[in-house]
RNA sequence: UGUCCGAUGGUGUAAUGGUAGCACUUGUGAUUUUGGUUCAUACAGCCAAGGUUCGAAUCCUUGUCGGACAACCA
């Protein structure tokens, strides 16, 4: 058998380089997400990255949801955030939360402050903060720095019981006030928070940072390889420094940092998608044109497209910017292949074809997919009425134009040759219906005599085609990176007010039992998907892209 | 200003001291009953300067540019 050489990133490598030198039989990685929001793209990546691990090194991944701080977390999160990572098509090993460990962090903490590692600091945010001076200058020890160990311990026992205030204390570890690196002056290991927890309920006050509590966890679960995004690079001194109060025998979880995503016209932050939810910019976090993972199931993307997208853009240090382009390239590659293609016309011109008999209706074959042929077929009625989309036909058209234009034959799709012939217009100029003819010849769309017709259009049938609502979705931003701001402007000001436009469209009548998350290709249009709002007698598409289309391209250079 | 990190076509990512490759994008042509798809083809890159070496994208030095950090958030 041939060995296959695939090119491994910078994880991988060093993933590959711990097994075989035998620093570990088996990896454990983990996903954790604080339960305070909803994931978007940017997650994805992450859960690709580290439930992919576990695949190609046959190892495992748990859930964690990091809920160290109660005033931020929500039940209605951790339900969210379970049911993408399943959506994605992952399983984890197993379902953690941070605050299972609390009664285990506790007893360190307390080991900490005998060992003289700890002490509990009575100062406020802000004196504790100017202590901590800037990077340049050393720090200044706080006045509560070398308290006696059991007066440390009395004080943070209080604490837990509930003797003093919100904010009134903390418990600090002893590091280094001169360090150049500032997580490493005396970082808060714990702060008091009188609020209901949503598993803990109230049975705890005081909780434990994001700094103290991740290290040991991953300690505790026996993660192996802990990857986070790169913003963290500058906490994993402190990291290991907690991981060497309770274990010096170097099998210790390692922190790994990569690049987070990035994508053109979007924004990618918590505090900015919660603001453009908070604020009726978009309808919820599953907003077809959020960047959520919510809002990319709902607008109709695939889970496939994007693990794949996933896998394309790699892994690396590097900051980056991708392209929106490449995920609507992932998704077009998906639903080209397994999308059924039907008929939609969403600005409806009247076509009248005066040559064929009234009151006659017949069926015509129509292919579901021609990338597969095992997608079979269905029928389309056709009658003296159609209509089709007002961009394929065109008064004064130019020479490259071969839709539809006075005096022009095209094909209807799958049925049959129309020359037009008189344009009919209201009083104000505007064309309400054309009257065209019809070569009984060339049913299908060939004509015996064997003449090419160079342009084909979509049409449906007046007499079974019904009203659909159709929700045509753009990019949400204007600007290609919209936290690049200029001076007095935030990332509000490159909101697209054409993200949304709504339409009624005439559908075919096959699509009159689509159900939700259905996704179809409209024929020369782009992929669409139904939505939940779809009722049986109002359905509601979503665009997920259109086709790539090089006429508009062609058109526009004219 | 201090410490740390990063830099390969337009974008993203490989090459681990030995031929700079792949994908997206873009251009051109062919096929096509979707101006889609598919196929062919082209354009286009190692941040800079020194050094080590038979040989450097890769190692070293310096510089330039970009980023991270200074919550009782994660």
């Amino acid at each position: 058998m041939e060995e296959k050489k695939e090119s491994l990133n910078f994880i991988e490598q060093i993933i590959e380089d711990d097994l075989s030198t035998g620093k570990h039989k088996q990896i454990i990685t983990r996903f954790p997400p604080e339960p305070n929001g909803y994931l978007h793209i940017g997650h994805a990546k992450s859960i690709c990255l580290n439930f992919g691990l576990k695949e190609t090194f046959n190892g495992k991944t748990n859930l964690r949801f990091d809920d160290t701080n109660p005033s931020k977390e929500e039940t209605e999160y951790v339900e969210s955030i379970i049911e993408d990572i399943k959506w994605l098509g992952f399983e984890y090993d197993n379902l953690f939360y941070a605050s299972d460990y609390f009664e285990h962090l506790y007893e360190w903490a307390v080991m900490l402050i005998k060992n003289g590692k700890a002490y509990v600091d009575e100062q406020n945010p802000e004196q504790i903060s100017e202590q901590r001076t800037n990077p340049s200058v050393p720090g200044i020890e706080s006045p509560y720095r070398h308290r006696s160990v059991e007066e440390n311990l009395k004080l943070f026992q209080e604490m837990k019981e509930g003797k003093y205030a919100d904010g009134s204390m903390v418990l600090r570890a002893k590091i280094d006030m001169n360090s150049p690196n500032m997580h490493m002056r005396d970082p808060v290991m714990y702060r008091i928070i009188k609020k209901h927890h949503h598993r803990t309920g109230d049975k705890w006050c005081i909780y434990p940072m994001y700094d103290y509590a991740h290290g040991q966890s991953d300690y505790i679960e026996g993660i192996t390889h802990s990857i986070c995004t790169l913003e963290f690079e500058v906490h994993r001194p402190l990291y290991e420094w907690f991981l060497e109060q309770i274990d010096t025998s170097g099998k210790r979880p390692r922190q790994i940092e990569f690049a987070r995503l990035n994508i053109t016209y979007t924004v990618m932050s918590k505090r900015k998608l919660l603001e453009l939810v908070k604020n009726n910019y978009v309808n919820g976090w599953d907003d077809p044109r959020m960047p959520t993972i919510s809002g990319f199931r709902r607008r109709g993307y695939t889970p496939e497209s994007i693990r794949n997208f996933a896998d394309r853009i790699g892994v690396a240090r590097r900051e980056n910017m991708i392209d929106v382009g490449l995920l609507e390239f992932f998704i077009r590659e998906d639903l080209n292949k397994n999308a059924n293609r039907v008929m939609a016309v969403l600005n409806p011109l009247k076509v009248i074809i005066t040559n064929y008999p009234e009151g006659k209706t017949e069926q015509l074959d129509a292919q579901n997919n021609p990338e597969d042929i095992s997608a079979g077929s269905r029928k389309l009625s056709f009658s003296r009425e159609i209509f089709i989309d007002q961009d394929d036909f065109m008064e004064n058209a130019p020479n490259k134009f071969f839709r539809l234009k006075p005096g022009g034959e095209v094909r209807l799709r799958y049925g049959y040759f129309i020359k037009c012939n008189e344009v009919i217009k209201d009083s104000e100029g505007n064309i309400t219906e054309l009257h065209c003819t019809y070569d009984p010849e060339s049913k299908g769309g060939q004509s015996p005599d064997g003449r090419k017709v160079k342009g084909t259009i979509h049409w449906v049938d007046s007499k079974t085609c019904f009203d659909a609502e159709v929700r045509l979705y753009d990019r949400l931003f204007i600007k290609e990176n919209p936290e690049d701001t200029n001076e007095n402007e935030t990332y509000l000001d490159y909101l697209n007010p054409d993200s949304l436009k709504t339409i009624t469209a005439k559908l075919e009548q096959s699509l009159i039992d689509a159900k939700p998350m259905e996704r179809f290709q409209f024929e020369r249009k782009g992929y669409f998907c139904v939505d939940k709002d779809s009722r049986p007698d109002k359905i509601v598409f979503n665009r997920i892209v259109t086709l790539k289309d090089s006429w508009t391209k062609i058109s526009g250079n004219e």
